[in-house]
Order: C-alpha cells, then sequence, then structure tokens
DNA sequence: ATGACCATGTAATCCGTTACATGATTCG
DNA sequence: CGAATCATGTAACGGATTACATGGTCAT
C-alpha cells in the first residue's frame, strides 16, 4: 500500500491530482509513478480516511481544480511508514531478468543492440538527476551544509540515483566489450 | 505482462511450480518475485497458450510434482520479448520515496537509523550477489573467456547488481556522515 | 505426535492499467 | 475551427497479495 504514503509524502504542499500526475511525469518516476485514473480516487479515499482534506478552486487555465491538503492525521500516518524502516522486497526490474535470459536469443549481435539501448537509457535518465543535483548546488551558497532538512534527504536520494546509475552504465559497457570480442571471435574463424 | 516471460526464462530447464517459487525466494528475487498463487494459475495459462507442456512426476518427498517445459512456441515467445528491447519505465523503490520523504520526520536520529538499516540491507544483498560470481570464477578455469552464452549474460547481470548495490551502500555511507554532522551541531549548540 | 518442509491449488481482495466520458481554455 | 493542454472523474479488466484448503513425508 505505498502509493498512498507516497501521495503524503506529495503533498508536502497542498496540490490537486493533476500536480502529482505532472511530478511523477517529471522526474518522481524514477521511483514510482501512477496514472491520473489511480490517483484520483486514492485521493478521494484518502479524504475519507481523514488523512487528506480538499477543497475547490477556480482555475486561471480549464476547469475547477480539486486542491488537496495533509490534515494532522495524515502527517502521523506518514511519519509512522518512514520511521517503520525501509520498505524492501517487492523490486521489479523487468530489464534484468531480460539480460539473464538473453543467452536464448544465441545471438551476440541482438545482445549488443539490447545492451547498448539499455546503456543509453540508463545514461540519460542519470543525467536529468545530475541535473537535479546542479540545480540544488547552484542555489546554495553553503552546500550541502546550508540545506533543509528536507532538502538533505532529497539530495541524499537523487545522490542514491545518480551513482547507482553510473554504476549500470559502467557495467553495460564492460558487457558490451566482453560481447564484442565474442563476436570478433566468432566472425574470425567462421 | 512480464511474469509470464520471466517464467518462461527461468524454464530453460523443466520444472515445477514449487521450484519456480524456490528460485524466486533464493537469488531470483533480486529482480523480481512472485507467490505460488500467482505462479500455478500463470503456468496453467501458459500451457492452454500452448507455450508450455507439462505432465506429472512422483516426488520422492510429498506429494505428485507437476513439471513444466518450454514448448518451440514458448521459446519464441521468450525471443521475441527479449529482442523487443529493455523493459523500463515501471520500476518502483519504496525505500527511495521514504527516503525523498523523509524530512518529514524532522529528526536526524531516525534518519540515521534508517539510512543504518538501508545500508545493511543493501550490503547483504550485495554480498549475496557477490558469492554466485566467485562461483562463477571458481568453477571457469579460463574465465570469463570459457563461460557458456547464458553464462555470460548471467554474469553481466550479476555485476549489474553488485556494482549497483555497491554504489547504493556507498552513497548511504557518505549520507550517514552528513546526518552524524548534523546531529552533532544539534547537540553543540542546544 | 508435532513441526518443518514438500506440493498443488482456489477464493477474495486489492492494486494498477487501459479505455471511456466530459468539458473549458488557449494558441495557431 | 482544430489541436494541445488543463482538469476530473468512472468502468472494465488484468496483475498481485493474502487467506483458505488439502494432504504427504521426514526428522526429533
Amino acid at each position: 500500500m505505498s502509493l498512498e504514503h507516497i501521495l503524503l509524502g506529495m503533498l508536502r504542499e497542498p496540490a490537486s491530482g493533476y500536480d502529482i500526475k505532472t511530478a511523477f511525469d517529471q522526474g518522481a518516476r524514477y521511483f514510482w509513478s501512477a496514472e491520473l485514473s489511480q490517483i484520483y480516487p486514492s485521493l478521494q479515499k484518502m479524504e475519507r480516511a481523514g488523512w487528506l482534506k480538499s477543497h475547490r478552486e477556480p482555475s486561471p487555465k480549464g476547469p475547477e481544480r480539486r486542491i488537496y491538503r495533509r490534515t494532522a492525521k495524515g502527517a502521523d500516518e506518514l511519519r509512522r511508514w518512514l520511521i517503520s524502516g525501509p520498505a524492501m522486497g517487492t523490486e521489479r526490474f523487468a530489464y534484468i531478468a531480460q539480460l539473464i535470459y538473453f543467452g536464448e536469443v544465441d545471438d551476440f549481435e541482438e545482445s549488443r543492440r539490447f545492451l547498448s539501448a539499455l546503456r543509453e537509457r540508463l545514461h540519460a535518465f542519470c543525467e536529468l538527476l545530475e541535473s537535479a543535483v546542479q540545480e540544488m548546488r547552484r542555489t546554495h551558497s553553503k552546500f550541502p551544509d546550508d540545506l533543509q532538512p528536507f532538502e538533505l534527504h532529497e539530495y541524499i536520494s537523487l545522490r542514491l540515483g545518480v551513482r547507482s546509475l553510473k554504476a549500470k552504465v559502467a557495467v553495460c559497457d564492460e558487457g558490451l566489450e566482453l560481447i564484442t570480442a565474442r563476436l570478433a571471435k566468432e566472425t574470425s574463424h567462421v
């Protein structure tokens, strides 16, 4: 039941369902994502549970917006989730599964294409996170000492993404070398 | 619809639903996992689709086992999935979300506990994967040149896990230093 | 005999995606 | 006027977890 807790976390500032979807589509999708059709009912359910309170507000563009804000009860629930320890054990990496079983394809040229595509996607994502880190460094003169507590935790999370993605890119490069060596061997003695 | 493709990948050798669950519970849970109550119906559905063929077999221990093997059609479907490119964009990391919002707890002592627990869990997992790599190195005299294609892809996947987990452990350590510095500052001028 | 492990399954529920439905505003 | 974006929602379906149900073997 992580989504509702993540929504609580995202609602540090009051926001609409649409705002939250935008946040997922921009940076937040690196750790989670959700569709509007899941976000709207979740917010409604959370309001019924007393974790949120909403009001309608005219929008400068388009129809009225429904703005949600956390209640004290919602903030308590968020804290309870956070201090209950790291929520692990449900990670899913379809692309790692694909790499493990890629031997079934039995064509190193296809392996090379796969690893190369993977490398580029991981790299692009890493750059996105790195630019967010740069932005933090740029706007804080005494970085990292002048970060607010919430910014400090955000910073550590961004670093977690950047460093692990860089490591994965490096392994893709090593893998590409191994695969390329096999391809060279194949073409030489066939 | 990744689970069915992952099951196809796991069935390089014929196996029962119970065997597959065991594989998930041992190393495979680092990239995916599933419960028996999902595995059994999936295997049945895949057999109806013609991807698998099963037969019953007495077990040395306990009741009869149902052993599944991939058909040619199943192998084709697996290859089709693999060469369709890296399946990305649905990763979910609840623990990263927790870290991002941990500022809400507003207690660096709790932050330290969280990061420390996260570090230990990531480290333990890294060691598990590293021991699998060691085992591969040990049993291959001309490592990595004498790896079969399927082993080579497994090896690259293991390295992906090891390197990215090591990077995450290092970031946890850096984060712990930053948090510890804040704690020291708090206690000194309070 | 009782608890751990082997082994297979179904049912109820919940989480998540895709598709559908509606309508306002803004820019070209 | 048509496409893009803003904005909120419901319905149908499929994927995943939890709970339930059953029964055999083996070691203590």
